[in-house]
DNA sequence: AACAATTAAATTGTGTGCAATTTAATTTTG
DNA sequence: CAAAATTAAATTGCACACAATTTAATTGTT
């Protein structure tokens, strides 16, 4: 049973062209995202993961370090570096769960809260950048999450293909 | 004239959900696809970035930094470490063009060009992964391309919508 | 020819991102 | 209840990615 997609060819070589890479186009395509929000963020003092923590806490209040990386799907060894520089920057708080002293518990401060006032507009500045693409945004944000679900959660196998 | 677009609605709080944005979809669906390269490459020894400053010198043999840097949309801040590494791994050389002592070659070595045979099959794999979300996956290539000119290269602000 | 401007790499410093390991707390089991 | 297993963070080490700066070579301008 032959295999019909964007990476297969009959001529093998064909396949190793960067041109014919999604993945190339789907890297290429963050990068010049994170570009854009690097621009966009930089008069907050905010890095592109930093304000995605920040919608998630906006968002709940209150969050392990454990339930943020599932909502972000990062590990604590991105996420603990990255919420000393925000405690350090006086954005949130971080406290042992007296319930359960295992975990952390991250907090909004007065800082981090207000925040969310001058990043309030950024989706749309955004947007207004994205939409210059002519794309159905919506379309491909669905796409995206379907490829992703495909491709596996961290630290999970997508596939059992068998061979 | 309103905007309509994945990133805007009536409610000003409802665009600063992580579940509404477009780049949280595109970024965690790049980290995904990295983490299956990274088990696809290791048999490999490579990194993903690796990967594709390969497929490109694959495809031309000889290649200054600039114009790879072209290729990959990445400066030298990221190319000159990540070409060392490759340097010491025996897979290319280095040296400096006899024309114009500003630029470096980079070149294959007899290690770095057989690499091509094991990599050969990569593109497959990866692709029946991709598959198994049952997207267009050639569609979501040209999309994505689209959507990364609209977001401008590195160092170019990609839009001046005066306002 | 001399000097300014430009170009190509390299360097510096910061911030992710992740695998692997470690530490401490909690839960499960024998 | 005590030992084993599990869980949550933190830590370590490595590899990008990029802005900003520096260095050296080339091009241009008078």
């Amino acid at each position: 049973m032959p295999i019909r997609t964007a990476e297969a060819s009959p001529d093998p070589d064909a396949n190793l062209l960067l041109s014919r890479q999604l993945c190339f186009a789907l890297h290429s395509t963050t990068l010049a995202l994170g570009r854009v929000y690097a621009r966009v963020l930089a008069p907050l003092g905010l890095t592109y993961t930093q304000y995605l923590a920040l919608m998630v806490l906006w968002e709940t209040g209150e969050i392990s370090v454990k339930r943020l990386g599932e909502r972000l799907l990062l590990d604590s060894g991105t996420l603990t570096p990255l919420l000393k520089r925000m405690e350090a920057a006086g954005l949130v708080a971080r406290q042992r769960d007296p319930d359960d002293e295992r975990r952390v518990l991250v907090t909004l401060t007065q800082a981090g809260a207000a925040l969310r006032e001058q990043a309030r507009d950024i989706p749309v500045q955004v947007a207004r950048i994205c939409a210059t693409s002519g794309l159905d945004l919506e379309a491909l944000k669905t796409d995206l999450e379907a490829l992703r679900g495909a491709l596996g959660e961290p630290g999970v196998a997508p596939v059992s293909t068998g061979q």
